[in-house]
DNA sequence: GTCTATAAATGGATAGAC
DNA sequence: GTCTATCCATTTATAGAC
């Protein structure tokens, strides 16, 4: 593997392991057996490697918000797209434990940020839009823009009030619990078959988690 | 007043407007024209002084947890109880935009911050229960103990989302605003009553935002 | 490409005079 | 209580040899 790969993937380790904030360039390349001046005639910094970091992930969230047109009509393709988003996110999940502290030291990553976020809304908003045609369904729109903020905070903070939390489980078991969290944003929208979706949610939930 | 009192208002007033991260021991010396020397007299550093402020958040905030016990019967209780915790947050916004790292650097101040967010969550859990047994809300226990959740992280994670978002409007707004959406994450659990609640507060909303 | 060595900058902290 | 002066530690960054 390529020295420039290497660094950008024990970086990714460690920011994810340790947080961001507790490593410094220094520490990068004690980890990858190299001299810091090695690191720095690959990347200007840390600030290189972060950026070269979010490039990865950007182009990953991107390709899978694109992926889905249309396709998604049923609360089953609904909870397994999230599954997908949420592993995305738990990959490159030092981002999202910091994203304050991040984006204010790094103005160009926040404008980035801001214009996925809002290609995410949007693809929330059509995901809403063809579960409603599929009757599966009932908002009014004011409810609709409501539900939007609140699916799209979810998915943005989860990790950080895991961190916040303390006791951190199985990755998997956190990922399961979030999306379990989304869809029940969701459920009471469902009218008459919501309470019985919610049920088996729930009962589906239990047989995982306990 | 005393100058222990100077350094920790204008400190709050600094972390609050410029962001904890940004500001040094030296900073906050300079903002009130003091020496460093001098400021180390009265706080060992800029550790000390965030734990004061700390302190002082979490009095305050244990006295208005406390302080409406079987109090709130009607949501419009709840709206403004609502309220008032939230100014209380915003009074100490600098915390809660950099939730990860500050109890990621002070251990201790986690600690304390669990404890306090394991009372919200009492609090949520017992004004949930009397808004049922008031024949206003209608929950199951699992569902009411996702909506607990989905109220703290709401109440936890608003001004992480405004900072992310970019263009901050008037606080009093930002305030209203997550009001709201805490309201619609209780309104759809409201029964017959709630689609009517639901209306006529998106209608305050607007009278209230434009 | 990789190393050693070292400079430059910053922030945290203290001693001692007033 | 407050100031000046100074020191120490950490981190970023570069120059030049191999």
């Amino acid at each position: 593997m390529k020295t420039r790969d290497r660094i950008l993937r024990t970086s990714l380790a460690l920011f994810n392991e340790e947080g961001e904030a507790a490593q410094s360039a220094v520490d990068i390349a004690n980890a990858l057996e190299m001299s810091p001046g090695n690191l720095y005639y690959h990347f200007k910094g840390k600030d290189a490697i972060i950026r070269a970091l979010y490039d990865g992930f950007e182009h990953e969230m991107r390709i899978i918000l694109r992926g889905t047109r249309g396709k998604i009509t049923s609360i089953e393709d609904n909870w397994i797209y999230n599954y997908i988003i949420l592993e995305e996110i738990f990959d490159f999940r030092f981002f999202y434990r910091n994203l304050g502290e991040l984006l204010a030291r790094y103005p160009d990553l926040a404008m980035r940020f801001r214009t996925l976020l809002a290609q995410k809304r949007r693809t929330i908003t059509d995901l809403l839009h063809d579960l409603k045609k599929s009757n599966v369904l009932f908002l009014d729109p004011p409810m609709q823009e409501v539900l939007t903020d609140q699916i799209l905070s979810a998915m943005t903070f989860w990790l950080s009030m895991d961190l916040i939390e303390g006791q951190h489980g199985e990755p998997a078991a956190l990922i399961h619990k979030t999306v379990f969290q989304i869809m029940a944003l969701v459920a009471p929208h469902m009218g008459e078959s919501g309470f019985s979706a919610m049920q088996a949610m729930t009962a589906y939930y239990e047989t995982q988690t306990g």
